[in-house]
DNA sequence: GCCGTTTTCGGCCCGACTGTTTTCAGTCG
C-alpha cells in the first residue's frame, strides 16, 4: 500500500511550490494528497485499472506523477524542487507560526533546513535579528516546536469527552453566557481531536473572553482578542473560545464545525447561487443583504439542500447527496451491546455487574463474549471452563431482566480455523471471531475469509486490527472481505473502544454499500466502558452513513435471533 | 493543476488575529 507515501510527496510538492509563490497549484496538490490519504483502496490497484483520474483532485498531471512514482519510486518534479530548496519542508511547516514566507526567509538568511536547526537558531537568538521577525516570533517558534513534539498525538475522542464536557460547563457558568456548543472535529465525532472549539452566545463578548482566560485550569493564553481567545489548559488541551451574537449563531456553528473541506464546497455552491457564505452568515454577493445566519437548518435550506448531520461533513459525498435530498436517516441509538468481557477472561467486572450496568443504560440485551482460545494473556477460556462459564451466565440470567446472549470471542488461527470445537460453539447464541495474534500473517484476507467461509461466525470483531496511534491495520483486501461477509451472512463489527473504532468510518460506508451489515459494540472490559457503544460507536457508525436497518443491534431480539441463525 | 447545471477557459473560500511597522503582510482555522 503506497497511498500514504504518495500523499506525503504530494504534500511536499504543495509546500515547496507555495514557497516559490506559485499560485493555485499548491492547493491542487494538497487536495489530491488529502483525497489519497482517505482512500480505502490500494492506489496500486486503482492505477492498474487506469482509474486514477476518478480520485477527486487527481487530473492528468498528478495521475502521471503517481504512475511515475509507482514505476520508479520517485517523482522528478519532487526531486527537482527538493534540490533547489534542500530543506525538510513538511517538518518545518508543522510548527505553528511557520508559514512558507517565514520558512523561506529563514533558509535564505541563516540556512535553516530542519526542526533541530530551527530550535538551535531560536535558542541562540538568531531569528530576532532577521528583518520582519522579532523576539516574540522567536519565542513562539520555540513554543511551537514543543507543541509539535508533545501534541503530535491528537487525543482520542473517547478520552476527551469527559474533559470537554467539564470545560463546557465552566463556560456555561460565566455570567451573561446564553448557550455553549463545542464545534469542530469534536462535534463531527472524529476519532481524535486536536483542540476544542467552543462557541458561546453572549452580548458581552469582552467580559466572557476575559473570564475565560482567567480560569484556574488555563495554563497559558495563546491569543486573545475582543471576540475570541485561544488558551492551553493545564491538562494539555488547547481550547479556542468564540463569542457570538445569537442571530449569527447558525452560520458560526456551521463554519466552526467544519470540516474545512466541507465548508469550502459549501462556499463554492453558495457562489454559484450568487451568495457568499462566511461565519457571519449567508449574504447576497451584490447587495450584501443577509439571507440566513440564525440556524444551520436555514442555511442548508437556503442553499437548496437537506440539512447535513455534523458527522457527515467531511466532503465525502454528503453535499451531492443533500442536494438530491438523499441523506439517509442515520442510526441514532442501539437496543443492546453484543461484545463485552468479564472476570471470566480479561474483564474487571463479573457477568452480573456487567448485566446490571447495561440494564441501567437502558439496553434490552447484551452478549457476554469472553475470550476463548489459546490467548493466554487474556485468560482465555478453554473447552472445560466454557461449560462452567455458560452455566454461570444461566445463573445470572435468572436474577436480571436484561436478556443475556451467550457468546465467546474466538481466536481465528493462522490457517483460518477456529480455536474452539464446533460442537462447543453450537451451545452459544452467537459466535464472535477475532484475530488476536499473528498480525503479520502473509495473506490476512485469505485467513479471515477462510474463517468466515468454513465456520459459523456471526460477527467478525475489530476487522482491521488497528489500534489508533499505536498499531497500523493489517493488510486487508476490504472488497474481498465485504464480499465474503455478505455471502456468509457475517456481521462486521464497529468496535467502539476509543483506540479501536474498527471498522473505520470510510470502511463502514464501503461495507454498507457492498451490502454488508454491521454491529456496534463496546468491547467493554468493565462496567464503565459499556457506554462506548452508544457514546462513541453510534456517532462513529453515523460517520459511516449507517442507518438502523444496517445495524444488527438496532433490531429487536426476535429479528436478531433469526438473523443469527442464518 | 483541477474542474464544469454560468465555463473545455478562466476561475480557484474568507475573515480575525498577530507582530511589526505605522498601514499591512503573514498565518491560521
Amino acid at each position: 500500500m503506497k497511498n500514504l507515501e504518495i500523499a506525503k510527496i504530494l504534500h511536499e510538492i504543495a509546500n515547496l511550490l507555495e514557497i516559490r509563490r506559485v499560485q493555485f497549484k499548491p492547493a491542487a496538490y494538497r487536495r489530491a494528497a488529502m483525497s489519497i490519504e482517505s482512500l480505502n483502496k490500494d492506489i496500486i490497484e486503482i492505477a492498474k485499472k487506469g482509474k486514477l483520474k476518478d480520485i477527486p483532485g487527481v487530473g492528468a498531471s498528478i495521475a502521471e506523477k503517481i504512475i511515475e512514482f509507482l514505476k520508479t519510486g520517485k517523482v522528478k518534479l519532487h526531486q527537482k524542487l527538493k534540490k533547489s530548496l534542500p530543506i525538510k519542508i513538511n517538518e518545518l511547516a508543522s510548527v505553528s507560526g511557520m508559514g512558507p514566507k517565514t520558512i523561506k526567509v529563514l533558509y535564505e538568511k541563516i540556512k535553516i533546513k530542519n526542526l533541530a536547526e530551527l530550535k538551535r537558531a531560536a535558542k541562540q537568538g538568531k531569528i530576532r535579528k532577521i528583518g520582519g521577525l522579532g523576539q516574540t516570533v522567536e519565542e513562539n517558534i520555540l513554543q511551537g516546536i514543543e507543541i509539535v513534539k508533545t501534541a503530535k498525538k491528537r487525543m482520542l475522542l473517547g478520552l476527551v469527552i469527559p474533559l470537554a464536557e467539564e470545560i463546557k460547563e465552566r463556560v456555561e457558568s460565566i455570567p451573561g453566557v446564553k448557550r455553549v456548543v463545542i464545534a469542530g472535529s469534536y462535534r463531527r465525532r472524529k476519532e481524535t481531536v486536536r483542540d476544542l472549539d467552543i462557541l458561546a452566545i453572549s452580548k458581552q463578548p469582552g467580559k466572557v473572553v476575559d473570564t475565560f482566560c482567567s480560569f484556574p485550569e488555563v495554563k497559558s493564553v495563546r491569543a486573545k482578542g475582543a471576540l475570541k481567545a485561544s488558551v492551553r489548559l493545564k491538562n494539555g488541551i488547547n481550547v479556542d473560545l468564540y463569542v457570538l451574537q445569537e442571530n449569527k449563531f447558525g452560520s458560526a456553528l456551521n463554519y466552526f464545525t467544519g470540516s474545512k473541506e466541507h465548508n469550502i464546497e459549501l462556499r463554492k455552491l453558495a457562489l454559484k447561487k450568487g451568495l457568499t457564505l462566511s461565519e457571519h452568515g449567508l449574504t447576497k454577493v451584490k447587495s450584501k443583504k443577509l439571507v440566513a445566519a440564525k440556524t444551520e437548518e436555514v442555511i442548508y435550506e437556503r442553499l437548496g439542500m437537506q440539512y447535513i448531520p455534523p458527522e457527515l461533513r467531511e466532503n465525502r459525498g454528503e453535499i451531492e447527496a443533500a442536494l438530491k435530498r438523499k441523506i439517509p436517516r442515520l442510526v441514532t441509538k442501539i437496543k443492546g451491546d453484543l461484545h463485552m468481557h468479564t472476570t471470566w477472561s480479561d474483564g474487571d467486572d463479573t457477568i452480573e455487574e456487567m448485566a446490571r450496568a447495561a440494564q441501567k443504560l437502558g439496553y434490552k440485551f447484551i452478549a457476554i463474549s469472553d475470550h476463548a482460545g489459546p490467548l493466554k494473556i487474556a485468560n482465555s477460556l478453554d473447552e472445560k471452563r466454557i461449560t462452567k462459564y455458560l452455566k454461570a451466565i444461566d445463573r445470572v440470567q435468572k436474577k436480571v431482566k436484561i436478556k443475556i446472549l451467550k457468546s465467546l470471542e474466538v481466536d481465528i488461527k493462522k490457517n483460518g480455523d477456529l480455536s474452539i470445537k464446533k460442537q462447543t460453539l453450537k451451545k452459544l447464541d452467537l459466535v464472535l471471531g477475532a484475530i488476536h495474534s499473528g498480525f503479520k500473517t502473509p495473506d490476512m484476507t485469505k485467513r479471515i475469509c477462510t474463517a468466515l467461509e468454513n465456520n459459523h461466525i456471526n460477527i467478525l470483531t475489530h476487522p482491521s486490527g488497528r489500534v489508533i496511534q499505536k498499531r497500523a491495520p493489517y493488510s486487508l483486501n476490504f472488497d474481498k472481505l465485504f464480499e465474503t461477509a455478505k455471502a456468509t451472512n457475517t456481521f462486521l463489527e464497529v468496535d467502539a473502544f476509543p483506540n479501536r473504532l474498527d471498522l473505520t468510518d470510510v470502511n463502514i460506508k464501503a461495507a454498507i454499500e457492498a451490502g454488508c451489515k454491521i454491529a456496534i459494540n463496546s468491547d467493554a472490559h468493565n462496567i464503565n466502558q459499556i457506554h462506548f457503544s452508544t457514546t462513541i460507536g453510534v456517532p462513529w457508525a453515523r460517520r459511516g452513513w449507517a442507518t438502523e436497518k444496517d445495524v444488527l443491534n438496532c433490531w429487536n431480539l426476535k429479528k436478531i435471533k433469526k438473523a443469527l441463525k442464518n
